[in-house]
DNA sequence: CGTCCAGCTTACTGAGAGTAGGTTACTACC
DNA sequence: GGTAGTAACCTACTCTCAGTAAGCTGGACG
């Protein structure tokens, strides 16, 4: 309501009040439930102006999703600038990571939903995002782990990555687990491994 | 072509043929490109014979993806069935794991599209679904491993799933991957940790 | 030979993704 | 001030597809 009436705004900043009711909607009802009409009219525009700038609904949601990750890359690369150990980088990253993922709810979800796309056609689209939230595990991890077989490091990197995925969503359930713990639980089996707790 | 018109069913057959069929199309053109009147052609059936077996295209997903997972659980189960040890049944379990995901395509596919079902009204059919697909690793845990705290036991379960369907994923794009060789990196992280790599 | 009903069909409705083509307000330059 | 030019925007559609209403039919069993 800063005139009376919303209307002309210049492309980039359509482009951002777009993006973040976008991500509003597709968090809270989900990819497939949320419509574009409810979209644009909550943007207080018609539909095809959303389809002028982002070229499809799943066009929409891959900005979004790109938004988002831009985000936890950001995040979780800070957290490891001051670490003095491989053992510290990764606990401090995995925390920046579990942080993130309570803090900001929408955008997690979204980041969730991009492995709704499997089978699409932007799976390639996907599959660059997907390697890109790997390379900085892969990253951190170059540079601090004795450099052995090279597909040996991106299985570890993707396995570390899906881990804490599906470890974030169940600590969705889970709202007596705080950041820290969780940290610890990732920790504990990542850094120690399973043989410490055989009986 | 058993008989030259294809008529009149017992509702049972017919009903294994139509997520006989419906696994297969899901898998290959993905849940959403899918569409019922396609599947309902290929079973030779009108559409709302589907609807009238399965309340709607959600609910035959799920039916596929419910037989996919009991195929799977039936797999790992009696790949554990001789171990001698813990590390023997983890390496055994991941081994079967690994070779179903390459062997059935179709099903494991299906599998992953669960998550696609994330914020939909069937969630809480997928959260059950997703609780026995853990509770296998946590049984199989709970046997062998030292009792410390439940929570961070079902954290430990959660990981392993969640890191195992992303090397999965992975494989997928690594053709030269065994599955000797995934279990054996997935091995090498769960069971010895990342500690022994570090510089 | 009827009658009953499980298995089946045709023919629709409604919602929502995506689009064709026209309209309006801001800008720039005379 | 006027008048082109264009970026931002709209109305009014089409088309595909999930889901449904209501009725038809083949064959088992009396």
């Amino acid at each position: 309501m800063t005139t009376a009436k919303r209307k002309r705004m210049p492309r980039a900043e359509r482009m951002r009040q777009m993006i973040e009711v976008a991500e509003q909607v597709f968090s809270e009802r989900g990819y497939a439930a949320a419509s574009m009409d409810e979209i644009a009219e909550l943007v207080g525009v018609s539909k095809p102006m959303l389809y002028e700038y982002f070229n499809s609904k799943e066009g929409l949601l891959l900005a979004c999703i790109r938004e988002s990750r831009a985000i936890l890359r950001e995040v979780t690369e800070q957290a490891t600038v001051g670490a003095t150990s491989a053992e510290d980088a990764l606990r401090r990253g995995l925390l920046a990571f579990f942080v993130f993922i309570r803090e900001r709810r929408e955008a997690w979800s979204l980041l969730r939903h991009e492995m709704a796309l499997i089978g699409t056609p932007a799976a390639d689209e996907v599959e660059e995002t997907r390697r890109q939230q790997t390379d900085l595990i892969a990253a951190l991890m170059s540079g601090y782990f004795t450099g052995d077989d090279d597909l040996q490091a991106e299985a570890a990197a993707e396995f570390v990555v899906g881990a804490c995925e599906r470890l974030a969503i169940w600590c969705e359930r889970h709202d007596e687990v705080t950041p820290e713990m969780a940290t610890e639980y990732a920790m504990d089996v990542l850094w120690a491994g399973l043989r410490g707790r055989a009986r």
